[in-house]
DNA sequence: TTGCAATTACGAAATGATTCGTATATACTT
DNA sequence: AAGTATATACGAATCATTTCGTAATTGCAA
């Protein structure tokens, strides 16, 4: 089966359960109140359908359910920087690292990894 | 103004825009066509609402129209991959960066540019 | 066991994107 | 000037997402 595309909604929940490992409704609803204004049960029915869709599994816990992402972070990373890349940098990997590089933040520490990690990518791949 | 978020269909269009330089509906739908089934009607659609909403410019040449994008390919560019980095990756460059990176395809060639790049970058800010 | 507080389930409204059919306008040809 | 082909405009149906109110369920405490 293949995974569905989460939507915007769905992927901020994602990433909190991702972050926070098994949480509740209660929790999660919580956690996007503080950025976001949203009611207790449009948290509780968002993820009732991200668990419908197969993109949560849960189980109950007395009188609350637990929930958990059913899908890797990696996989939805690859899943939308594929879209992205094909969508708006005309499939090129290189433009949309190169913007990601100018839009600064990224640290002098982080550069420095980046390129060792380039470093090992080179050596297992040429010459 | 703010600059509306593109839907998916409207990142498309501005993409053979981009590509193509100032094109027709008619154009466009040729293009849209070759990938996806698509009527004339809906594309010209998609293509008035996006001018009403600012994505696109346009111009009377006879009896058409002659589209052009409003905005900058890289203002959008910047834009989907900040949000890509908030919702998907925690914020953080280095991770998408890197993610994409291990996605295969790009070349010895380019991981080459890359490198170069980020080396523009450290002397430009550090050190 | 009855009542209370917390949680889930359900239904449906509101919004936004996509789609297309039909009507209208436009310019060119004869 | 009328007819034709091509383009645009408009309205409405469909679909998905987001939202929340209300009803039903659950477990615990009195």
């Amino acid at each position: 089966m293949k995974l569905p595309k989460p939507t915007d909604s769905e992927l901020t929940i994602l990433q909190e359960l991702w972050q926070r490992g098994p949480s509740t409704v209660k929790v999660i609803h919580e956690a996007l109140s503080s950025t976001r204004d949203i009611g207790y049960t449009t948290a509780l029915k968002l993820m009732q359908i991200m668990h419908e869709k197969g993109l949560l599994t849960r189980e109950r816990e007395g009188k609350t359910h637990i929930y958990q992402p059913a899908v890797s972070q990696e996989k939805v990373q690859k899943q939308l920087l594929n879209k992205l890349m094909d969508t708006a940098f005309e499939g090129s990997a290189m433009k949309l690292i190169m913007q990601a590089l100018g839009n600064e933040s990224t640290s002098a520490d982080e550069l420095t990894q980046i390129k060792s990690f380039i470093e090992k990518l080179e050596g297992g791949q040429n010459e």
